[in-house]
DNA sequence: GCGGACTGCTTACCT
DNA sequence: ACAGGTAAGCAGTCCGCG
């Protein structure tokens, strides 16, 4: 209840606040977001890139810490004449009092200690590392971390959201909308005779735009098409894409960090065009004086990120879908085809980059409609990832650019940064390469994981824990900072012996529960609009108005959830600043010990547990017990174990299912009321396995999960391998899959994959570590390796791998699991060869 | 010398 | 470039048998 009139006020208020926007706009102050911050080097400042205006900062200076007083650093620094230069690049030492983890929990010092560090200002960041030879006096602190994301975090500016006034010290947030950021999405193709191309030979062809009212592609051959813009030259190509991409606050691309932008900025270069891309209608503003300036120039950068590159253009956003998409989606392969059929469910226009060259040559239009559909999925893939992104950026408080290229853990980091420098922490050092070796040689025992009674159950409840490794942090308040603390060291209990503060919450249980509660909330009125949906009937604009803003509600929480989970695996993570094997250690054997408890206490109630593995159970009652009874037990269940566990974790009810067929730990299967299947772990899941052997097992289980029906399930195989022996099988149906995970002469063994990446490489295309490689078995008497082969080449396939490596063993061990032996499986072949034998 | 058992490396899944 | 737990395939080696 309370909830709703929160909702209702919610609508109200947003309903007043466009009132008060629409007077802002009209006496010339209006709402602005932050998309984009870069420190400029020729400049000396930092610029923050705004909706439709660029402020200067000429005031805000880099800083980091030193475990060392002012006098024993300006002694050190005059020592010598050397040293004595260093003093330049100080600004300011300032004695600041920070609180600081003391890390070695041998050591029984107080865990956090408050105490006096030297803040050292320098004019410029890259003054910085200069100064690091001070960690000779003592410990440097946060001399790691970014100026713009330092800038973000000291003057707490979220990104992409919406203050009613920017430039006012105060900072208001006026509304939770997602900025109008104008968005376009571009795609280049390029000239190639099969061969990755060279930027220094093979020239741009055409390049491709979608908007939300712009459809374009720019190409210099007059093809016949009703997208083409045609230009004199490549130059004039050039010159063109930069001016169209110069009016977008968000340029979505797919792979452009690693090929578009690149690729366009050295044909630009080779041309001798300057690859700029300032908004026409930018002005600069000096931050407190609000004089204007001079317009800001804004030069893509290409910057090296580990292994991959990294594209940036200071004051746009480039999104690069490729790597979202390979995080956030689960596919075989993810190429823009792949991507956009799961998304979208369509199949785009393919050609094949060998294909283009001909295609250009041949003037086929073809290579036009193929050119804009990449840019028009590309577009939509964008549309689809980006509230979601900006959400991280909110949350994680960094950039769009920046968040949509973080792993989970970075967003964590960042996240936690923040919350320390808010709460007068010095945030913990990187690793160095020595302790981060060290970290990745230490070992612990992780989550629970029960053999499953193999084969059909029936009647099945499942049930797990809600967030068991977040609410376990929370309950019992494990962080880095509160591990045996001296404090606490008589009162508290032991926990494989290690304790945790009482009286001050930690930095990770502290942020955790920000999510959480943040969650909950959001959760109520997501819940509380979907019951009302229907007696709510409010004109259509707004309504319209609402669902916009309970869409970015669900993406907050999705966001919100993700990040939560991430926390456990931050603190085992080798590389991270909060890092702490213990903290990790508990967390797990905590969760070892609920579930075990909980599925004891099942057993106690007259349960059957079934299987579990790490938070969750499944579980059957006596034979004969019918649906109703065995929900209300199983509620029944839920309510007196939820009595005993600590306030913020909870056993939930997840699922009821009429059948189960259990293999072997992390695979089995299920089919729920609604005749809906769930797969895990089995070879239908894993892209590794080619799509007949996937198909041919689903077939099984459905039959098996359906309708219980062992001899159907036999002549689907029969089927199966008759159709194989007799070359029925489509060739996409035989590709194998699988990643490369390192480089290639970093294997230490033969493998199909690997075998099929040399070949690829020696064909002279390009490979990254990450790809996926597909290939078929063919005929002959080598070993598999020898044998695999990229699909194109593949002249035949061979049956007998097909048969006995890829559809056999998936499906019989199904069948084992159901009792059925050996001897019995063996006939399902034998009498293939027979029937084949009668033919 | 032969063939199954075992081992190490590798991948992709589950939570 | 977030964790550990797990099954399973392929290549290569081991090992018992005779």
């Amino acid at each position: 209840m309370i909830y709703n009139i929160k909702y209702k006020c919610n609508i109200k208020l947003n309903i007043i606040i466009f009132h008060i926007f629409i007077f802002l706009v009209y006496f010339g102050v209006s709402m602005n977001a932050l998309i984009d911050i870069n420190y400029d080097s020729e400049d000396k400042c930092i610029y923050l890139y705004l909706l439709n205006r660029i402020l200067k900062d000429t005031n805000f200076k880099p800083y980091f810490y030193v475990d060392a007083t002012i006098k024993e650093i300006n002694d050190f620094l005059n020592s010598d004449e050397d040293k004595k230069n260093l003093l330049n690049y100080i600004k300011d030492l300032e004695t600041v009092k920070r609180i600081i983890i003391n890390s070695n929990l041998n050591d029984l010092k107080n865990r956090i200690i408050e105490r006096n560090f030297t803040k050292i200002t320098v004019k410029y960041p890259k003054d910085v590392p200069k100064l690091r030879v001070l960690k000779e006096l003592g410990e440097v602190y946060e001399h790691d971390i970014p100026f713009t994301k330092r800038y973000l975090i000291d003057n707490d500016i979220v990104p992409t959201t919406y203050y009613y006034d920017f430039e006012d010290e105060t900072r208001t947030i006026a509304n939770n909308n997602l900025p109008e950021l104008k968005t376009i999405s571009f795609d280049m193709e390029v000239y190639c005779e099969g061969r990755e191309p060279d930027p220094e030979k093979n020239p741009i062809l055409m390049t491709s735009f979608c908007s939300k009212d712009l459809k374009k592609v720019i190409t210099y051959k007059p093809f016949e098409h009703e997208y083409v813009e045609l230009v004199k030259d490549e130059k004039e190509l050039i010159k063109r894409t930069i001016d169209i991409l110069k009016d977008y606050d968000i340029i979505y691309t797919y792979n452009g960090d690693n090929f578009d932008f690149p690729y366009l900025k050295r044909r630009a270069e080779h041309f001798g065009i300057d690859v700029f891309f300032d908004r026409t209608a930018d002005k600069e503003t000096e931050i407190g004086t609000k004089t204007k300036t001079q317009k800001h120039k804004q030069k893509i950068k290409i910057s090296r990120g580990g292994i991959h590159l990294r594209s940036y253009i200071p004051g746009k956003v480039h999104i690069d879908l490729y790597p979202i998409a390979r995080r956030t989606l689960n596919l075989t392969k993810y190429k823009l085809e792949d991507v956009s059929y799961e998304l979208f469910g369509v199949h785009k226009l393919e050609v094949g980059h060998q294909n283009i060259s001909n295609l250009w040559n041949n003037m086929d239009k073809n290579l036009v409609e193929y050119s804009f559909q990449d840019a028009y999925y590309t577009y939509k893939i964008g549309e689809y990832f980006l509230p979601l992104e900006v959400m991280f950026s909110r949350i994680v408080n960094q950039t769009l650019f920046e968040v949509s290229r973080m792993g989970s853990s970075q967003m964590v980091e960042y996240l936690l940064l923040k919350h320390s420098f808010k709460n007068n922490f010095l945030a913990p050092n990187k690793p160095s390469n020595r302790e981060y070796q060290k970290r990745l040689r230490e070992y612990y025992e992780g989550g629970y994981v029960k053999e499953p009674i193999k084969g059909m159950h029936e009647n099945i409840v499942s049930m797990d824990f809600r967030a068991l490794y977040p609410s376990i942090i929370i309950s019992y308040n494990i962080s880095p900072d509160t591990i045996d603390c001296k404090c606490c060291e008589d009162t508290s209990e032991k926990i494989l012996g290690h304790w945790f503060c009482k009286k001050r919450t930690g930095l990770i249980p502290m942020v955790l529960r920000n999510l959480i509660e943040r969650r909950k909330i959001i959760k109520k009125i997501l819940k509380e609009k979907s019951s009302g949906e229907e007696i709510n009937n409010k004109d259509k604009e707004n309504k319209n108005n609402e669902n916009e803003y309970y869409k970015l509600l669900n993406y907050e929480q999705k966001s919100l959830k993700i990040l939560a989970n991430s926390h456990y695996g931050y603190m085992a993570y080798p590389r991270a600043r909060w890092y702490s094997k213990e903290c990790a250690e508990i967390i797990t054997h905590l969760g070892r010990t609920y579930i075990q408890k909980t599925i004891e206490e099942a057993e106690k109630n007259g349960f059957k547990v079934i299987y579990s593995d790490t938070d969750g159970l499944y579980a059957v009652l006596n034979k004969n017990t019918d649906k109703k009874t065995l929900l209300n037990k199983t509620y029944e269940f839920l309510n007196k174990i939820n009595e005993k566990l600590p306030k913020d974790m909870e056993l939930e009810f997840e699922g009821y299912y009429k059948r189960g067929i259990f293999i072997t730990k992390k695979r089995y299967a299920l089919i729920d009321e609604n005749d809906k299947i769930t797969i895990k772990g089995l070879e239908f899941v894993r892209r590794d396995w080619s799509n007949i052997a996937k198909k041919t097992q689903k077939a099984v289980l459905e039959t098996l999960l359906k309708e219980g029906d062992i001899e159907k399930a036999k002549t689907i195989i029969r089927n199966t391998i008759t159709d194989l022996r007799n070359g029925k099988i489509d060739k996409k149906d035989l590709i194998i899959y699988t990643q490369l995970t390192k480089d290639i002469n970093e294997y230490k063994t033969t493998a199909p994959h690997v075998e099929v990446a040399k070949k690829i490489l020696k064909k002279g295309g390009r490979l990254n570590i990450g790809d996926v490689i597909g290939y078929i078995i063919v005929s002959g008497n080598k070993s598999i390796s020898e044998r695999a082969t990229l699909p194109e080449d593949a002249k035949d396939y061979d049956t007998s791998y097909y048969i006995d490596n890829q559809i056999l063993p998936p499906v019989l061990r199904i069948m084992e699991s159901l009792g059925i032996s050996k001897d019995e499986l063996r006939n399902i072949d034998k009498q293939i060869t027979l029937d084949g034998f009668f033919f």
